[in-house]
RNA sequence: GGAGGGGUGGCAGAGUGGUUGAAUGCACUGGUCUUGAAAACCAGCGUGCCGAAAGGUACCGGGGGUUCGAAUCCCUCCCCCUCCGCCA
């Protein structure tokens, strides 16, 4: 979420970034925010205030009673009665208040980077870089889940019996290409990322550090006792130092996992969902960096070529985008997509987003870090990114590299 | 799952109803001393919120309660430890 003292302090300045993400109906949220901050902060200074009268009290009884004073004593006690009762009522406005502005709080986006364009829609992302050739072929070249099937490597029809549709099996040769995949992002990331295993369930107050709750709640699978199965890795890597203060000289701290992921994706349909496109559990090596606030749009771009780097040596044609205001995550300030090329379905298949949080979640998270030379704690900076998710490589992988003859020969990075 | 014990500042560890946001030690920061360092000594050293500031206020695992007053008593939830059981 956003500062109080930030929305306090420029509220016109939210007021466009809502605008320019697309959200003009919470524009007037913004005088509620201010309103309702102002009530908050009326009712606090006012109860703080009768506290102090009443602690007096308090310790003035405390001297009476030790004087063997009782009757004294007895009257300050009837004196504080209406002041407790004060408290009490202020109490309520405050809790009353405090929960009106958190839930207007939650319903803001972040702001985005001045570098990031204008527009809302998919048109207005903007291709900044596009890298390899796109294959010709001189055949008609075919999606991935005929290729995949064909070889079985992949076995949709009995996931969808033994689990449900986007439960894919990868078998034989599928398995054992998942698995070298995997250990190539991590291996590529562990020079300067340190490899997690983290847990795959989080707990509810997880799940609202990184913004899952409330608003992607119907994103994530649930489990009895409480506990969520992870939709990234984000969420137990960013959480890890959740309610913490880091000493400057931690940061910036590096993390990596790969994990399966598991997602909902109610309201998903059609030819888009087919085969490995859009799937109910799949595997991701996720990056993940806590930064000074000072460096994390230089970190951004080290994380954007990071995952670009897998890509190249993939050898897939792939391309570069960097999110249009609208079409940028909620928490989100600055966000790059890379998207590989599918020769069988013909379009671009997200593989990647890398993304810049600044102090939004970390506000969140209460995750801070103690300035070096004095000073309060200050938030952190939080950035994630895919590098990357395995479905979508396996099928561009498959449909960029195949032959006529129905077989495919894909880069000796690829090899076990 | 059963029985018992426990959660206090970066760490260790006092504190069982009254100026206790919290003794003491360690660690850390600054200073004195020293050619320099160590040692010794002196001082400082938690977080949030309100406030221009002075200052105030809250926080001793979370929440609630009793009381004029709670780290201290009661209820409840969470977590950790020990023993037993079960188990990859």
């Amino acid at each position: 979420m956003l500062s109080v003292g930030l929305i306090r302090e420029h509220p016109e300045l939210i007021q466009e970034s809502l605008i320019k993400r697309g959200a003009s109906e919470k524009v007037q949220m913004i005088d509620e925010i201010l309103r309702e901050d102002k009530r908050r902060r009326e009712a606090l200074t006012l109860q703080q205030t009768k506290q102090q009268d009443l602690n007096s009290e308090s310790r003035s009884i405390s001297t009476l009673m030790r004087a063997g004073k009782k009757e004294e004593a007895q009257t300050a006690i009837e004196r504080q009665k209406h002041l407790k009762s004060d408290i009490k009522d202020l109490a309520q406005e405050i809790t009353s208040s405090e929960n009106a502005l958190s839930e207007l709080l939650l319903a803001i986006p972040n702001i985005p980077h001045e570098s990031v364009p204008d527009g809302l829609t998919e048109a207005n992302n903007v291709i900044l870089h596009t890298h390899g050739e796109i294959p010709a072929f001189e055949f008609t070249p075919l999606p991935h889940w005929e290729i995949a099937t064909r070889h079985g490597m992949i076995d949709f029809e009995r996931g969808a019996k033994v689990a449900g549709a986007g439960f894919p099996f990868y078998m034989g040769i599928g398995a054992q290409l998942h698995r070298t995949l995997i250990q190539l992002f991590i291996d590529t990331a562990t020079p300067d990322y340190t490899e997690v295993r983290p847990p795959l369930f989080v707990n509810p107050a997880s799940a609202q550090g990184t913004g899952q709750l409330p608003d992607k709640e119907g994103q994530m699978y649930s489990v009895g006792d409480g506990f969520y199965p992870i939709p990234t890795a984000e969420v137990p890597l960013t959480n890890y130092y959740r309610d913490e203060i880091l000493a400057e000289s931690d940061l910036p701290v590096r993390l990596c996992a790969h994990s399966p992921c598991w997602r909902r994706e109610a309201g998903s349909y059609g030819a888009h969902v087919r085969g490995l496109n859009r799937l109910h559990q799949f595997d991701k090596v996720e990056i993940v960096q806590l930064t000074h606030p000072e460096h994390s749009y230089d970190v951004l771009e080290d994380m954007r070529r990071h995952a670009e780097h897998l890509l190249k040596i993939l050898e897939l044609p792939y391309r570069c985008l960097l999110m249009c205001a609208g079409e940028m995550g909620f928490n989100q300030t600055k966000q790059y997509d890379l998207e590989v090329w599918s020769a069988g379905q013909r379009r671009w298949l997200e593989v990647s987003s890398i993304s810049n949080f600044t102090d939004y979640q970390a506000r969140r998270l209460n995750l801070k870090f103690r300035p070096e030379h004095g000073g309060r704690p200050q938030l952190v900076h939080t950035l994630n990114g895919s590098a990357l998710a395995l479905p979508r490589i396996v099928a561009a992988l498959l449909e960029n590299n195949q032959k006529e003859d129905g077989s495919f020969e894909l880069p000796s990075v690829c090899s076990p």
